[in-house]
DNA sequence: ACTAATAACCATATCATCATGATCTTATCT
DNA sequence: AGATAAGATCATGATGATATGGTTATTAGT
């Protein structure tokens, strides 16, 4: 559905978001707290950061930090800045031919599908992910 | 969202089922027809003959057909036989807390989209991609 | 019995994604 | 200016999906 460095990034940008009132986070403890190796995770950042979902703070006390409020931050623009293609676009069978124009017998049905998942990137926000973490007393945030 | 060898393995079945009052279809026939390397195409096959999707007839003359009606062969029953895993059952952010009893906040949307999708390959049949192919003259089958 | 057609199987190569390790660049602080 | 913290970048290795080539087993026809 989506590569494992997307869902990797996702998880970057929602725990960078969660922690942005102090501020920027650096790879390193990114990294840890993620549970990933951290060079990976650096090129993942770099690329959020040229796709301007990230800012990125250079020298002692830096990190990133989001560029955009959480609430107004799709997850497909996380996505797409790391998976190169996009979700596949082709037929289901990969019938070259099969288009709008001239759909093949399952087109009708498997776009139903694949707005449902555009829908669900478009939609879904940053904002939508923080907060009420399950495990946590939540103490009247908001 | 399908692995490409699941796609060849739509394909195959498809075109198999498409020839089905010919007699069975050989490996090298379908390599052909379909454009695919024989004998990664094989293994597919294999596979689909393993998980009863496809009856396979050795010697000369032989070759594959279907095992089942097309009308009653679901999409996911021929993906199943060839994703090793099927679909990514987890959270999307990978939580692994992450479930009906404790969901995250996308979860529930989530699920939406994964529930589209399950409906898709379980009621999707081969019949329904079959016939109907756009450039031929449609003499009233069934 | 022999031959040929065909599926079944095995070993290896290729390629993209994922990951690692090392180094370079930029910024802050003293 | 020098030391240090941090991001940016490069080169390489590991892994899994994809593909290739060859070998073996089974069946049909003669």
């Amino acid at each position: 559905m989506i590569s494992r460095t997307a869902r990797n990034a996702l998880r970057a940008v929602v725990h960078i978001a969660e922690g942005e009132s102090s501020g920027p986070v650096s790879a390193r403890t990114l990294a840890r707290e993620l549970d990933l190796p951290q060079n990976y995770l650096s090129k993942t950042l770099y690329r959020l950061v040229q796709s301007g979902v990230l800012r990125a703070v250079r020298g002692p006390g830096g990190g990133y930090a989001v560029a955009v409020r959480a609430a107004e931050l799709p997850l497909g623009r996380i996505v797409d800045a790391i998976d190169p293609e996009g979700p596949e676009r082709r037929c289901l069978l990969g019938r070259p031919e099969c288009s709008e124009v001239n759909p093949c017998a399952s087109h009708r049905r498997w776009c139903t599908v694949r707005e449902a998942i555009d829908a669900f990137f478009a939609e879904t926000t940053v904002g939508d992910l923080l907060s009420a973490p399950p495990a946590t007393t939540n103490r009247g945030r908001r």
